[in-house]
DNA sequence: TAGTGGTCTAGACCACGTA
DNA sequence: ACGTGGTCTAGACCACTAC
């Protein structure tokens, strides 16, 4: 009988470990370059499979970002901070301000793919929003020439139709200025916060590399009446952004 | 001189491609077992590490999970849904009440791994709370006998010793209940949320299977002067948890 | 052109779970 | 006892990047 001790590491893991631990002790800074597969097979023995499996880890962590013809190298960070409850005061979008404009942290942002339609109201959509047909404004934003969110906003049908909601510019201030002029502001907000990793067009559009999860944001806007008149899901890089909740006890 | 056609999928994309769509066309529900390594090479003609890569593809999307020497299987989702601004209100923990107790979404849950330490204070801590040393209290929430959740709170050390923050059992109301009781009652906090792939040791502590990422949200309770009394860094697994945040604009 | 990572094959031995 | 996934070897060809 054998004492029921923990089996060792397999080598793989045990290359992964020290790699971490490097880059955590800053033998490695942000963007170096790490010991490739032919390093790792004449350092430590073994063959490729195994060096491969080794750095795997590191990608599959989100540690480490392979490229191709060149070798892995790690990753670097630099978040955006979104503000959950601050950026959605009546002073912001009542003045004329693009929510967005707090957003990239003095970044320069951009939009991309707009695309506005008239569709059957999806399942989640019709119970909140109360409707069976929704206008859906869908978009990505960049920053810095990289793509961090994808975003769509449904709408009632009937609600917005002819408005400059479904037109590509809302104006000043945006849709929430827009819902105010038709008389349903948006009063209140709740925002449900998931994360997972993403599904592969997902990662496509937000060109991003294994082990990297996306943080999925659904925020319903409520009217005094309590109606729900905005359901916007987000997407989000998970390592582009930091999100911000204040509030009181 | 070729047009610039996007190359085919490699066959492991195809067969993790074919995979996921009959997962999300409901072929397989929740917890049911795939086709296996051998299953998959008899079916398709491929070697061994190929299939494996397929299969490695689901895994780390976190939608299927591997169990040795018996499968591979659908992920089953059930989140907790954790509610940001109102279970903090002081109502709750001025009558008595655990903050947890809202927390599992009607299911039993339990402290683990408790540990209570005076540390010097790490780099963050310091500067949010303004001291060198910090009571730490360690922990570990499960739910249905699955660890969820992984907590450190840390407190300015002169202002909680002797008291019983330092102590196992905090009494009724938890530790927020006692920093009333010593005059510095919290009344705003701050939470930031990220996501991000998970260390090993985390990884281990929360029994999390490949393509889980977790949830860090660390947050910050400031009394009326302003001054922060507690620093608290949550690890969730990010498949059992929904936080949503209510705020009004 | 040389070196890198990406894909794939055809084997091997092991630990584990189920029956 | 058998089938499962976990680890590992020793090759191969390819696409891409850097020089």
């Amino acid at each position: 009988m054998q004492s029921p001790v923990p089996h060792d590491p397999p080598i793989y893991r045990r290359i992964a470990d020290r790699l971490r631990q490097a880059i955590q002790a800053g033998e490695f800074r942000d963007g170096d370059r790490l010991p490739g597969e032919n390093a790792l097979m004449a350092e430590y023995g073994i063959a490729r499979a195994t060096a491969r499996q080794a750095l795997s880890v590191l990608i599959n962590e989100g540690m480490a970002v392979p490229r191709r013809g060149s070798g892995v190298y790690v990753r670097q960070f630099r978040p955006i901070r979104r503000h959950g409850s601050r950026r959605l005061s009546r002073e912001q979008w009542g003045t004329g301000r693009a929510i967005w404009d707090g957003d990239a942290s003095g970044r320069p942002y951009v939009v991309d793919d707009l695309t506005i339609a008239r569709e059957p109201a999806a399942e989640d959509a019709a119970r909140v929003l109360g409707c069976d047909e929704v206008w859906v404004r869908r978009r990505r934003y960049s920053v810095d020439g990289r793509p961090v969110q994808l975003a769509a906003s449904c709408f009632p049908a009937e609600l917005v139709a002819g408005t400059a909601i479904v037109q590509p510019d809302t104006g000043p201030g945006g849709v929430y200025a827009r819902l105010r002029d038709l008389g349903h502001t948006p009063v209140h907000f709740t925002e449900e916060v998931r994360a997972r990793m993403p599904a592969p067009d997902e990662a496509d559009r937000l060109a991003l590399s294994a082990g990297t999860p996306v943080i999925v944001v659904c925020r319903t806007a409520y009217t005094t009446g309590g109606g729900a008149v905005e359901l916007n899901i987000m997407i989000m890089d998970a390592a582009s952004y930091v999100l911000q909740y204040d509030f009181d006890a």
